[in-house]
DNA sequence: GCGGTGACGGTCG
DNA sequence: CCGACCGCCACCG
C-alpha cells in the first residue's frame, strides 16, 4: 500500500495503541513517543490516513493546546463523543484539561534512578 | 526534483 | 486566553 505502509506510520500506529483509555496524548507527544523527533504534522498525517475506520484510539490524540485539531465536520465531532465516552471530560469548545487526562508513560523506571 | 500543504508546536503581541 | 507568525517534516501533484 502506499504510504501508511512506512515504518513511521507504523511506529506512530504502535504508540497510539499504548494510550490508555480515559487519557489523551498530543501529537508532537506521539512523535517523539515514535521516535520521530518534532514531527508533530507527521503524526496527524499518519492518523488521517485512517479515516477514522480504524480499530486504533485515534480520538485519544489531540493537539499540544489540549485542543481537538480535526474539524468538526471531519470527524472531530465524533472524536469528543468517543472521549467523553470512555470518560474524558470534553469542554463544549472541543478542549480537554492535559493536566488531568494527559497520558504520562513512565520512562522506564531506571534502576537506582531514585532520586 | 520542486513547491505547496497540513488532524502541529513554540513564541510573541 | 486567543490569534497571528514562523519553523518543522514528510506526503503529493
Amino acid at each position: 500500500m502506499g504510504s501508511p505502509g512506512s515504518d513511521s506510520y507504523r511506529r506512530i500506529y504502535a504508540v497510539v495503541r499504548r494510550i490508555p483509555r480515559g487519557r489523551v496524548a498530543t501529537y508532537g507527544q506521539v512523535a517523539e513517543l515514535a521516535g520521530l523527533g518534532r514531527a508533530a504534522r507527521q503524526v496527524g498525517y499518519a492518523l488521517h490516513a485512517l479515516a477514522g475506520s480504524s480499530a486504533l484510539p485515534w480520538q485519544r490524540v489531540i493537539n499540544a493546546a489540549g485542543g481537538i485539531s480535526l474539524p468538526a465536520g471531519a470527524g472531530g465531532l465524533d472524536q469528543r463523543f468517543r472521549l467523553i465516552a470512555e470518560g474524558v471530560l470534553v469542554d463544549a469548545r472541543g478542549r480537554v484539561s492535559l493536566a488531568r487526562y494527559q497520558w504520562r508513560p513512565r520512562t522506564r523506571a531506571r534502576p537506582e534512578s531514585r532520586r
